[in-house]
DNA sequence: CTGAAAGCGCTTACAG
DNA sequence: CTGAAAGCGCTTACAG
C-alpha cells in the first residue's frame, strides 16, 4: 500500500506539502492541491493509522462499551449499537466494541494502549462498575445513560420523568381516569438500570398529582406472565381505560394479542400507549401511540457531545432529550366509551 | 501513561530489554525479566497500540464486517457479532465493528489504512459483493458463510446440507411418512442469502431419497402468516405428522401458541423439530428437538483459522461444521398417534 | 506558499 | 544476557 512519499514523489511535491493538503491545515496552492489530490486518488492513499495514532493526534477510534452478555440481548441493544456505529461514522470515526464480558478490563486496555480517543458507555445502570473506572482513566467518555452520581460526567438520555408525565397526561387529558402501567421484566427492576424506576416513579407522581387511580405491574416475556399481569392489572383497578405499556417489543406484541383474542378493541375499549419504545409500533397490530426511545437521537447525541469534547472541550452535564409523542390511533377520549 | 523509557528507567534496564521481556522473543535473565515485570505492573504500562502498529508488526484489531441494516437486526445476528468478540478476545484482539451501510467502504478504509490485520465476514450472501472487494484487498479475511464462488476463501459454516438430511431422517427414523417444511421469510429466499436455500435444497432431496411426502413453505414474522404458512401445509399435506422449522425465534413461538391454541399436541399430534437455530429452543413451550446452528462454534471457528492464517498461513478451505441433534421431546414415534 | 527535519513509542536487527 | 540505534509513516513546529 502506498505511504506518503509515494504521493509525495507522485504529486512532485514534499510529504509536508501532502499532509498539510489532506488536512488543510495550511493553506496551499490550489495548482498544488489538486496535484495531490489527484496522486491520492491514483494511488488510493490513505494515511497509516498506526502512525497517525502515534503521532498523538487522533486515533479516529472510539471505544463503544455495550453491556451485552451473551444471554439478555435483545434487537433493542443492538439498535443502540448501531446507532453510536452511524453517529460515529459521521466524525470519520470507527468503533472498537466492547462486550460486557470484558466491561473494565477492555476500557482499561483500549485507554491505557491509547488506541481510542474517547470512549461511550452504553445502558449505563445507578451504580455501574464502569464509572469509577472512566474518572480514573481521564480518556473522554460520553454516557448513554444516567447514574446516581453524575459529577463530571457527560450524560445524555431521553428525559425519562417526562415522558412518564407525558403519557399519563394525555391519557388524562382523554378523560381517563383509571390508568394501568404495564412495566418491564421484574428483573429490570431489581438489578440497578435506572430508568425503569425512573419511569415508574415520575407516572404514580404525575398520576397522583392528577388524581387518577393507577397501578403498575411488572411482566415477565411469556404469554402466561404477560395475562397474569394484566388481570392483576385489572384486578386493582377495575373499570380500567387506559394502559401504558413501558415494555419491549415482544410484550407488547403478546398484550395485543391477548387484547384482540379477548374481544377488547384499541382503542374503543381501553386506550393504549407505548412508552419510550426503541422499536416500530407502527407494524404493531393495531399500530400504538407511541413516544419513542430514539437510539439514533441518544447516540447521536453522545457522540456528537463526545466529539464536541475532544475538539474545544464541553463542561461536564446531564442532556436529558425532551420526549415527543407519536399519535397513531390507538388512544381515544374516554366519552366515546 | 508511562511509555516503554518509564518502564526501562523504573527497572533500571534498556528500552530493548523492557520490550524482549513483555515479548519474550530473547531469553532474559530470571532477575530481569522480573524487575521488568515489577515496574509494568507498578506504572500499569501497556504498549502503545500506535507505535505497535506502526513497526508493522500487529496492530491486534479485527474489522467485523456484520450486515446489519438498520432494521432487519434481529438477536441472531448480535450473537454472531458477540461470538466473534469473545473469540477474538481470546487471542487478545479487539474489533471494529463495521456495519452494512458501510460494507465495502468501511473494509477498504481499515485495510488500506492497515487499521487492522484481518478480517471476519459475517453472513455472507451467495454472490455478495464483499468477496470482490476482499479478493482485492490482500488483507487475511475468514467468512462465516458459503458464497457461490469459494477459490482462494477461508470459509466456515454449519453444515446446513446434513442438518436438513439429518431432520429429516430423524423424523423418518420414527416413522413419518408427511414431513412439512416451514421456512424463513420468503425475501430471504429472493435475495442470496444461501444457507436458507441450501437447506431446503437439501431437506427436499433426502425426502425424495426417502420416498417421503413432503412440502415446503416460507413464513413471514406474524401471527396471520404464520397461520397462513401452517395451513397450507396441511392442505398440500393432509395427514401431516412431522414438521420442521427453519425460521427465526418469534416465528417458532407463534407457531408453538398456535399449535396450543388448536388443541395440536406436540409430539403426540405432532412431531416438531426446530433446525439450524441460534437461540435456546429450551425455553420454548414445549421445548423444542433442535440442531443448534452454535454462533460460537462458527464464529468461534472463523477467528480461529483467520488466527492461524496471520501465524502461520493456512490453505484456502471450506469448512462445514457437522450439525448435531438435541432432543428435548418434541419428536416421537408415529405409532404413538 | 513550500520544504527539511524532529520526534511520537515502539520492535528488531546489529553488536558486544 | 543486554544495549545503542535504526526506522516504521506520519504531523507539525521551524525556516525560508
Amino acid at each position: 500500500m502506498a505511504n506518503i512519499h509515494d504521493v509525495a514523489r507522485a504529486a512532485g511535491v514534499s510529504i509536508s506539502t501532502v499532509s498539510y493538503a489532506i488536512s488543510g491545515k495550511r493553506s496551499i496552492a490550489a495548482s498544488t492541491r489538486q496535484r495531490v489530490e489527484e496522486a491520492v486518488l491514483a494511488l488510493d492513499y490513505r494515511p497509516n493509522a498506526g502512525a497517525r495514532m502515534l503521532k498523538g493526534t487522533r486515533t479516529n477510534l472510539l471505544a463503544l462499551s455495550a453491556p451485552l452478555h451473551a444471554g439478555s440481548h435483545g434487537p433493542a441493544h443492538m439498535a443502540f449499537v448501531l446507532a453510536v456505529i452511524n453517529a460515529a461514522r459521521a466524525y470519520d470515526y470507527d468503533v472498537v466494541l466492547l462486550t460486557q464480558d470484558d466491561a473494565t478490563s477492555g476500557l482499561r486496555r483500549v485507554a491505557s494502549s491509547a488506541l481510542v480517543d474517547g470512549i461511550i458507555l452504553l445502558d449505563v445502570s445507578q451504580d455501574d462498575e464502569r464509572i469509577a473506572l472512566i474518572r480514573s482513566l481521564n480518556v473522554p467518555t460520553a454516557l448513554v445513560g444516567v447514574p446516581r452520581v453524575t459529577d463530571g460526567l457527560i450524560c445524555v438520555d431521553l428525559d425519562f420523568e417526562r415522558a412518564a408525565e407525558m403519557s399519563v397526561r394525555r391519557l388524562a387529558d382523554q378523560g381517563h381516569t383509571r390508568i394501568g402501567l404495564l412495566g418491564q421484566d421484574p428483573i429490570i427492576y431489581e438489578r440497578g438500570s435506572n430508568f425503569p424506576h425512573r419511569f415508574r416513579a415520575a407516572f404514580l407522581a404525575e398520576a397522583g398529582r392528577l388524581a387518577l387511580d393507577v397501578a403498575f405491574v411488572p411482566s415477565r416475556e411469556n404469554t402466561a406472565s404477560v395475562r397474569a399481569s394484566f388481570d392483576r392489572l385489572n384486578t386493582e383497578l377495575p373499570g380500567m381505560t387506559g394502559l401504558v405499556l413501558h415494555c419491549n417489543e415482544p410484550v407488547q406484541s403478546i398484550v395485543l394479542e391477548m387484547l384482540d383474542q379477548r374481544g377488547i378493541r384499541v382503542p374503543h375499549d381501553l386506550s393504549v400507549i407505548s412508552a419510550c419504545s426503541s422499536f416500530d409500533t407502527e407494524h404493531l397490530n393495531p399500530p400504538l401511540d407511541v413516544i419513542p426511545l430514539p437510539a439514533s437521537d441518544t447516540c447521536g447525541r453522545a457522540v456528537a457531545l463526545l466529539m464536541e469534547h475532544l475538539a474545544i472541550g464541553v463542561e461536564p452535564r446531564v442532556e436529558l432529550l425532551p420526549p415527543i409523542l407519536v399519535e397513531l390511533g390507538s388512544t381515544a377520549a374516554r366519552e366515546l366509551v
